[in-house]
This record gives C-alpha cells, structure tokens and sequence, in this order.
DNA sequence: CCTTCACTGCGTATGTCGTACGCTAGTGAG
DNA sequence: CTCACTAGCGTACGACATACGCAGTGAAGG
C-alpha cells in the first residue's frame, strides 16, 4: 500500500478530506455548512456583504468560530467557487459541437445564479471536484472526435477563457444594468455621441452615428445573442481545424 | 447652439472635464496625479495595496486630501482602469487579420504591465477615452471588410471578451505561479493523479494518464501559445463567416 | 471509574480600511 | 478690504479580518 495520499491540505479541504477530530466536543459547525451560509449571503447581497460576521450571524455563531473550520476567509471564498458549480449537464449522446454549445450555456446558467462568481479571486489552477467534473464534461465532449488530447484540452480551455470572459463582462454589465438602468439610458448615449470625435474615432464614429448604439440593446437578451454568435465563430474554427487535421 | 453637455459627471471627470474651481486656494493635487499614484501602488503591491491612506502617502499627502478632486475609492479605481490601457497600437495598412491579431497581442501585453486590471470591479459599459480608443481600433481592423457595422461590433465585442478571460484565467494564474511555484510542481500533481477518478472523470483521467498535464505546462509561454491557438480559431471562424456573407 | 488534554466555540483586542464632518487658512471676485 | 468659497487635513466612527487566550467538553488511556 502507498503513501496514504500526501494531499497538500488546501485541496484536501476542497475534496472534503480533512482529517476530523478525534477528541473533543462534536463540532457543532462543519466546512459544508459555513459554505452554504456563505453561498446563501452572496446569493442575496452580492460577494462584498461576504463577511465572517455575516456569514457567522447566518448560521446564530458567533464569528471566530468559523475559523476553526476554514483557516481565512480566502480559503472560504477558494470554497465557495467550487460550491457554486453544480453537477454539469449530461452531454452523451450529442455530437461534439451540441455539446460543448450545451455546456457553455449550462454554464453560463448555473453562474447566473451566482453573479458573483465572476468577482471571486483567482488564486490557482481549479482544482476542485464541481470544476474538474465540468472540466471532464467538456473534454467528454470531444471523445469521439481525432484530435489528440492535447488539442482537446487547448480547445476547452479557451472555450472556458471565453466563458469567464462572458460572465467579467455580460453578467457584471448586466448587474450594474440592474442596479443603476440611466447609465444606459438615451442621456447617457447622447452625452457620449458628443465625445465621440470623427477624428479621433473614426470607425467607432461611423458605428455610432449608423445607429448601431442608439439604445440599450447591449443588455439583457442581446448580450446572450452575442455571446452565442461568438461561440458559434469559434466552433466554426475549431469544426475548421478538425478538418484540416 | 445646443446645450453645453450636460455630461454625467463621472463621465466628465474620465475625460478630464470636470470644471475646476474659480476661487480659493491653488490646487497642489490634481486628479492625474493621484490616479498615477494610485497605479504605481497597484503596479507594485497589487490592487489590494491600494488604499487611500496609501495614495496619499505616495503623493506626500494627507489621506483626506484624495476626496477634494475623487468622489470616492471606486471612482479612483475607474479613473485607474481607463488610465491602465496606454495607446493603442496602429493597424493601418494591416489587412483585418492581421490587426486583430496584434490589437489582441498588444492589448495583453498593455495589461500584462498592470496585472490588477482583471481585478477592477466593472460598473458599466467601458466609456474612458482610452478604453473607447482601443474599441475604436479594432473597429478599425474591420473597416475594409463586407461586413455590416453591427456586425462589426459583436465581432469585436466577442474579441474583447475572449481578451477578458484571458486576464482573468491566464494572467492570475501566472500571478499565482509566481507567489508559489510548489502549487503546480510534481507533488501536486501527483496527488491529483490519485483523485481524479476514471469512474467519475473518464475523459480527464484519459488526459492525465496520457500525461499532457504531468508538470507546470499550462504556465508561462504556453499559456500565451494556447491564447494564440484559440484566437486562430476564432478568427478562422470570423473567416468563415465574412465568406458565406 | 477517573484523569488527561486535544478540541470547539467564543470574547477581547489590534490594526486597517473607507469616509462623514468640521476646522483652518489661503484666494480671488466684488 | 471683505468675505464666500476652496484646498488640505485632523478626528472620529463603524466595518472588517484575524491573533490570542480562556472555558468548557468529552473521547482516549489508565
């Protein structure tokens, strides 16, 4: 028998394989527990009302007994990022470009539901089990297609770039839309179509004055529309590159 | 003649418009001055560095000083994230794959200079004079092509968007590689092997076992090639679409 | 059974943060 | 000359992450 798994304590946490105490009272708190509350309070008041207190009140503890479970906040919000990822889709029986358009927008749901996935800092490769199982789902994706496993990988992780690109962009646009709409309002607009020198602008001038911003057709259902035409693009590209393999 | 712009102020004060005041004492601060302070903290502590008290110090100032001519810290955190994208780069006489291919290369690289850009909250649709000059730019990789001006800009907005995750995924990976290089050396790996299992994650066990992730090769010059790789195949896509138009 | 002591939960304290408020002193318009 | 207005700053407050140490609990070892 090897080594009993020397797992760098960190990603033993993540897998829910930290050793447990042996003695002492039974812990009235546990890691899932402290993730959901922290989960719960992200969900209706955004990541920055992510306190210890907060998520301590939530749960009736106080807020140092947290830390008995979770060694920083950091690690808590490491915590988090897996916790959000539910169990991705079932894609078997779709062919390559199905699927991955069905995982991408599956995605895109799940972290819609959390807005703040996006904001959360990124502090090492995901190593967690949701995000490796939604990482196997894309590469299972590709199983039957010739590319070596190398490709699929390249292609999967720009297919996720681009997602995490999305959801910096749409998801943030869409929820200071929310929060503030006369920031995309037809003021808004006008004001702007006054900076925009012909001179110093002159293709973002053309686009302007073609119509093409008069409103706030950026937001909301628009933005999916784009994001799908983009994806559409690059798996035109990567349909292109099997071809050509 | 029309009313003189009755620019939202926040908009005012990106553009450098903001009025300033006919009476009192000279100002010793101005606006750029501070927002130059605020990104040399961040270029060298990082954007969690940067905090009033730091600014100020930076400029020999008192903390306080910083609200005369910024309404608050997130208002700083906007004038530095305009203040971030240095010129774009000139593209005339490039046929459209080719500017857009440096546009995206030069615009990392711009931001590989300010490795907290991917770490600015977004608050709404990019409208810094800066920001609207590199939009302009790739605009402008385009404006030989067929294409129809909307069309034009969700091309480029997707473009953008594979830019942003790019930021997000691969630049603070790289950040997290040189904080703590043991996070993606052998051991860590190794006790990834164990947990990967091929039951539960047959396509990525298929991956791992064929050894594309035995070391540190998602990292550094390869992260860059993978970002090449992907927007080849976008811009392949992108191909596609202007033929069948 | 009793002792031991690792462990949980929590109260307190420290240092940092953003920023509201009001003061002082300098300035230019009247 | 006057004085409304302004720049810079000192103080204060509430929120935050978290180090530290104490008190009580309950399984392990005798």
């Amino acid at each position: 028998m090897p080594d009993p798994v020397p797992l760098p304590d960190e990603i033993a946490l993540l897998w829910g394989r930290r050793e447990s105490a042996r003695r002492g009272p039974k812990a009235m708190l546990s890691v899932d527990e402290i993730v959901r509350a922290a989960v719960t309070v992200a969900d209706a008041d955004g990541l920055a009302a992510v306190s210890m207190a907060k998520v301590a009140a939530e749960l009736g503890k106080s807020t140092m007994a947290l830390y008995r479970h979770v060694r920083s906040k950091d690690e808590l919000l490491m915590l988090m990022g897996d916790a959000a990822l539910a169990d991705p889709p079932d894609l078997s029986g779709m062919d390559w470009r199905t699927g991955l358009t069905t995982w991408a927008l599956s995605i895109l749901a799940t972290l819609h539901e959390h807005g703040w996935f996006a904001q959360l800092p990124v502090n090492g490769p995901p190593i967690g089990p949701n995000n490796l199982a939604w990482f196997d789902s894309a590469l299972g994706a590709l199983t039957d297609t010739p590319l070596a496993e190398l490709q699929k990988v390249g292609i999967v992780q720009n297919l996720i770039t681009f997602v995490h690109g999305e959801m910096r962009l749409g998801r943030d646009l869409q929820r200071s839309y929310d929060r503030d709409p006369d920031r995309f309002g037809p003021d808004y607009g006008r004001a702007l179509a006054e900076l925009i020198d012909p001179v110093r602008f002159p293709a973002l001038s053309r686009v302007v004055s073609s119509g093409a911003f008069s409103g706030p057709e950026m937001i909301g259902q628009d933005l999916e529309e784009d994001f799908r035409f983009g994806l559409e693009l690059y798996l035109d590209g990567v349909e292109a590159f099997m071809r050509r393999s």
